[in-house]
RNA sequence: GGGCCCGUAGCUCAGCGGUUAGAGCAGGGGACUCAUAAUCCCUUGGUCGCAGGUUCGAUCCCUGCCGGGCCUACCA
């Protein structure tokens, strides 16, 4: 028997479960539920991750002491992760004594074995707020491009790299402020003292998809590793380093260790010795996480682990991102769906199916089809699996099963033997073949009753031996998948257990047929998914940027803006086609010197395509709010020469002048040369 | 700029140095009526991104190009 530790990473404390998180949990979820199901001794820890400035700047906005602010999450993700039937050993918060030890324990290896150097760092500090700014929470201009707006450490405009130092005009976005420059001692870790190991450790030995080798390979290993900060200077949320006061450990540094602190509580709850677990070969310890942390646990993390000789992880599973209808989820468009919502509307079951049904080895992106979702959970779960048991229970619910298993034309025993391919598919992480396998013998199930046509033998009473013999082939064929299934759909297996009155606790089962017992009454183990249920989620979900979201209930709008400005007088279309209204962005916008009321705008309607536009919004809208975003604009206007220039068109407002001037905007998605009908 | 990955039927994806390249969904036709309008049978559909090369033979290996995604460390 295997001992193996598994871990999901930790999700941060600053914002709720979403189904992008949920490919990760579910994907362990299930792996973990394999392993235990085929008799290894397999834990699931997780924790939340509470440390760092986010959640720091969070508690003070949501006026919360940090302590209430993680507690609260913590809840939340608790009931999110429930809700979807992700079940972990042992939950815990990187906030906890248990943490904080193993926090020290890897320090004083760190610092023993000489990785630790101290170093001054420049950084912004934001007096108001009374804190170092991380490079996200300072804005300012662009000293390559001048490009206005951009964050502290890159420019989105021309891609320039340089330090928020250097950045022209830089504001901190927590108070609007100017932050000033301060000087601060933090601690490194010289993770190239161990760059010969982690050469080896990244690889050899397949402790890393081969894709990941290779990017670690040609990315970081190729030239030395650069110290890594691990200390932040107070104020900070977190841990106090002991043996440097004033700092605290960064975020990242003691996320991982979380791992380690959660299984350090699950010991005490179970009565384990701890170095059974992270200090014995016999234990393997297998990560799940994306690809965005990759290098925090392929570089940072065996670093920390080796230097104070824990166990190295046997494998670190990396899964790439969620998108949902080819693109990034997005609030707007109602694709950033939390777990809770989704919960609301749609069984759990779907979403575990879905993902396993996509799910591979690679680190590929996966996409979230809503058209694809319904006819997988249609077609295969109910259509198909769930289908085998509806047409044969009930027959078998007069006869019961037959005492023999009697001829099926080899059906059982050739599902039986798929069960080693689908518990290698399983075992390396790809569940899409896992699930393509069992579809696959769920197809032949469903011909096997459609040739021997149980409803007919049902019709005559001399043939009744017949029909028992067949809904008894029926029902083990579904059982057998039902036990393959278990790991994704543990509901389904609890269900046909309580059918066959025989639990589903082991893989073995799917092995030998269940013979003479009596089958009880049956019922509907899964609804099928109406599309008006996604919409409704989706709908729900549906959270348009800014402040303009769909009210509650429509509110009642007065007439004095019809009042103030009557309707003109009716026209013909050919006269509206006459207006070209075009999607732009504004691709400049600044003062005109001595105008009152202008702007002069840069609009491109894509590739070379510009027109030169003065708008009367000054006072209304800031340049620099401008800038980068779409307008509407009338396009094909005779240009017109103005006091301070030509002027080629003009960019569509609503809203009665003086202070009252809303841009017009089109949806997410429009794109600049669009013509507007 | 550099790096990693991908490009196979309308869609999502399998496959793989070797017979006529597969599945599911979608489309078309038929059967059945036990089942949650489920199921079964038949069927339409692909110059396997493009161009070279290696080979007796390439969708699969190599090179180049085109297209797409992601990453580019003291942000996560």
């Amino acid at each position: 028997m295997r001992r193996i530790l598994v871990t999901s990473a930790l999700p941060y404390a600053n914002g709720h479960i979403h189904i992008g998180h949920l490919v990760e949990y579910l994907q362990t979820d299930i792996w973990v539920r394999f392993q235990k199901l085929r008799g290894q001794r397999c834990v699931y820890i997780c924790a939340d991750d509470t440390h760092g400035t986010a959640i720091m700047i969070r508690a003070r906005q949501e006026e919360l002491g940090e302590e209430e602010l993680i507690a609260r999450m913590k809840r939340a993700h608790i009931d999110d992760f429930a809700g979807f039937d992700i079940e972990f050993d042992h939950y815990g918060s990187t906030n906890s004594q248990a943490t904080r030890e193993v926090c020290e324990e890897i320090w004083t290896a760190l610092r023993k074995a000489g990785l630790i150097d101290e170093r001054e760092v420049t950084q912004l500090y934001d007096a108001q707020a009374g804190t170092f700014l991380a490079d996200r929470f300072v804005k300012g201009t662009c000293l390559k491009c001048n490009a206005p707006n951009q964050y502290g450490d890159s420019c989105d405009k021309c891609g320039a790299h340089y330090s928020p130092t250097d950045l022209i005009d830089p504001v901190s976005t927590l108070s609007n402020t100017k932050p000033e420059i301060r000087t601060a001692d933090h601690l490194f870790v010289n993770i190239e003292k161990l760059h010969g190991f982690l050469d080896q450790w990244t690889q050899g030995e397949k402790h890393l998809q081969p894709e990941v080798a290779n990017y670690l390979k040609g990315h970081f290993l190729c030239e030395p590793l650069r110290d890594w900060d691990v200390s932040r200077p107070a104020p900070y949320f977190g841990f106090e380093i002991p043996d440097s006061p004033g700092n605290y450990w960064y975020v990242w540094f003691d996320a991982p260790i979380g791992y380690i602190g959660s299984t350090v509580e699950w010991c005490q709850k179970h009565d384990e010795r701890f170095d059974d677990w992270w200090r014995s070969p016999e234990t393997e310890i297998h990560h799940f996480i994306g690809k965005d942390i990759i290098y925090f646990h392929t570089l940072f993390w065996p670093t920390m682990l080796k230097a104070a000789g824990f166990n190295l992880p046997e494998k670190v599973h990396i899964h790439g991102f969620l998108t949902v209808g080819g693109e990034k989820m997005s609030k707007s468009k109602g694709t950033f769906i939390l777990a809770s919502t989704f919960l609301d509307h749609l069984d759990p079951s779907y979403l575990r199916y879905y993902y396993a049904s996509k799910l591979t080895a690679r680190m590929d992106d996966i996409d979230l089809n809503f058209e694809e979702f319904v006819a997988k959970v249609n077609a295969d779960m109910v259509g198909n699996i769930v289908n085998l048991a509806s047409r044969t229970a009930r027959f078998a619910g007069q006869t019961g099963l037959s005492a023999e298993y009697p001829d099926d034309g080899g059906l059982f025993a050739k599902a039986a033997a798929d069960g080693q391919a689908i518990a290698e598919a399983y075992e390396s992480g790809d569940f899409a073949r896992a699930i393509r396998i069992i579809m696959a013998a769920g197809d032949r199930a469903n011909q096997y009753v459609e040739q021997q046509a149980p409803w007919k033998l049902a019709k005559d009473p001399t043939k009744t031996d017949r029909l028992r013999d067949v809904c008894t082939v029926g029902l083990n064929l579904f059982r057998q998948l039902a036990v393959y299934l278990a790991p994704v759909l543990p509901r389904l297996a609890r269900q046909t257990g309580e059918l066959l009155g025989d639990p589903i606790v082991s893989w073995d089962q799917s092995q030998t047929p269940l013979l003479g017992i009596v089958v009880n009454k049956f019922e509907h183990m899964m609804r099928r998914v109406d599309p008006r249920q996604v919409e409704a989620m989706v709908a729900a979900s549906a959270e348009p940027a800014e402040d303009d979201s769909p009210p509650e209930s429509i509110p009642f709008d007065n007439d004095a803006p019809l009042l103030a400005e009557p309707l003109a007088e009716t026209i013909g279309f050919d006269e509206f086609a006459k207006v070209d209204l075009r999607v732009a962005r504004v691709l400049s916008a600044e003062d005109v010197p001595g105008a009152k009321k202008l702007l002069k705008l840069t609009l491109g309607l894509g590739g070379d395509n510009r027109l030169n536009v003065f708008a009367g919004i000054k006072g209304v809208y800031k340049p620099e709010e401008l800038v980068g975003r779409l307008v509407i604009c009338a396009a094909n206007l005779t240009p017109r020469k103005m006091k301070f220039g030509t002027s080629d068109g003009m960019i569509v407002a609503a809203g009665g002048g003086g202070g009252e001037v809303y841009l017009l905007a089109p949806d997410h998605g429009a794109k600049p040369g669009q013509r507007v009908h």
